[in-house]
DNA sequence: GATCGATGTTGACACCGTCTACTTCGAGGA
DNA sequence: TCCTCGAAGTAGACGGTGTCAACATCGATC
């Protein structure tokens, strides 16, 4: 709080708040121990009072960037909230689109901290979650869960087949955005992407419903665009 | 092939093929050039000879790694065909249980080649596919591409569902790999990994047999073990 | 047999992460 | 009130990296 110029005062989170940006816009390479303690003013090695090495701080930003990644996907299910229906079926299968939307959409509009999030060593899981600004249970696994408990309770989605749902979901939506990210994909245009990316989903939706047997009516858009 | 010790003789090659061998080890970050070119016993700086710059030898490094990938998938697929069946539509799905199989099994079983595959910078195309090691054709979306088109033919998957269908499968094999190469489902452990699999790959079955209205017999094993 | 371009070398530059030894400063006890 | 002691920041070094420019070598070609 005051002046003194020697001693920084909350150096951990400036540092981290440093990293995050430079992750935005770098991926985990664009993170640079020495260039962070320039940009917060304060000499190299100075992180090591607050990092044991580069991977602690990574960690951080991974955590950040779940947390960030689990906002991404919890507005859009309120956005299915804010839609009448009287149709629960409907809804819940809505809810899992809208899961996997937000899930590719933020992976491909913050590549970089995406790309963080999952780039971490094993390190993350005890130091990162001291961070204030990311609530502990915060993680997408759980929220993909509870929306696929959502899908058994009303009767779309087998107990049979609810068994190793999580993961088909999640890998879907993974492998999907990684493969734009990194992968040969990274040049096809939005449009085509986002057609595709509702291709994918509904396939999902198409298996599930399967799985209990029940019809799936054609007229039911379960898509959020835009 | 003389004795002459100052001009290497095929270094472009030699280089590669330790990159390679690094890869294996340590991933994309495991390839140092300066390393190559102390194991392979030339000076620093030589590669630039051959590679303007580090992403383009990584770029024949991913090139080596697709087509070892395309192997182990073809290996796959293959050994389905050995397996008796008068049973068209069985044998055809067994093929893409298998391609999908092959994809997660190299992914995990040669981690850092696989990450060296899909972590190349868009150098890659042109120039890597100068290595006689690696034959142009070779890549894994042809290889799902046919596979599908077989399920088409006969009968098992809709046209109206074969859209798309290259992504879907793709984006659960990928998205399934990298989530245990790299997050957070990197300690599971291998039996509850391929069981965890076979839930996934049968999702996508059921899903394919849901558009065209194929009942799916359980007694059918589309799954290939070992 | 001389030449010339492809290939390899040497040395430099600017980065990077990490370690050790030193300095500063503020909180808490005498 | 003063003093100490530990937390936080600094300075400098080491070995590693990618990349570039200037120089050396050697074999094919005229």
């Amino acid at each position: 709080m005051t002046s003194s110029s020697y001693h920084h005062g909350n150096l951990r989170e400036a540092l981290v708040g440093a990293a995050v940006d430079a992750a935005r816009v770098g991926g985990p390479d664009g993170v640079a121990l020495r260039e962070l303690a320039r940009t917060v003013g304060v000499s190299h090695s100075a992180a090591y009072r607050h990092f044991s090495h580069r991977d602690e701080l990574l960690a951080a930003v991974a955590a950040r960037g779940m947390a960030e990644l689990v906002d991404a996907m919890q507005q859009r299910v309120d956005a299915v909230e804010r839609v009448p229906t009287s149709d629960d079926v409907l809804r819940s299968r809505r809810r899992l689109i809208a899961v996997g939307q937000g899930y590719v959409a933020f992976a491909l509009s913050e590549p970089g901290l995406f790309r963080c999030a999952f780039a971490a060593k094993d390190v993350a899981l005890t130091a990162a979650t001291d961070d204030p600004l990311v609530e502990p249970a915060a993680n997408p696994y759980g929220l993909l869960s509870e929306t696929l408990d959502g899908l058994v309770d009303v009767g779309f989605l087998s107990p049979e087949a609810r068994e190793g749902a999580e993961m088909t979901c999640w890998a879907v939506v993974h492998g999907f955005a990684a493969l734009h990210l990194d992968g040969p994909l990274g040049a096809v245009d939005v449009a085509a992407r986002d057609e595709t990316l509702e291709h994918v989903l509904a396939a999902i939706d198409r298996s599930y419903a399967a799985s209990s047997g029940t019809p799936i009516r054609p007229e039911d858009d379960i898509f959020a665009r835009g």
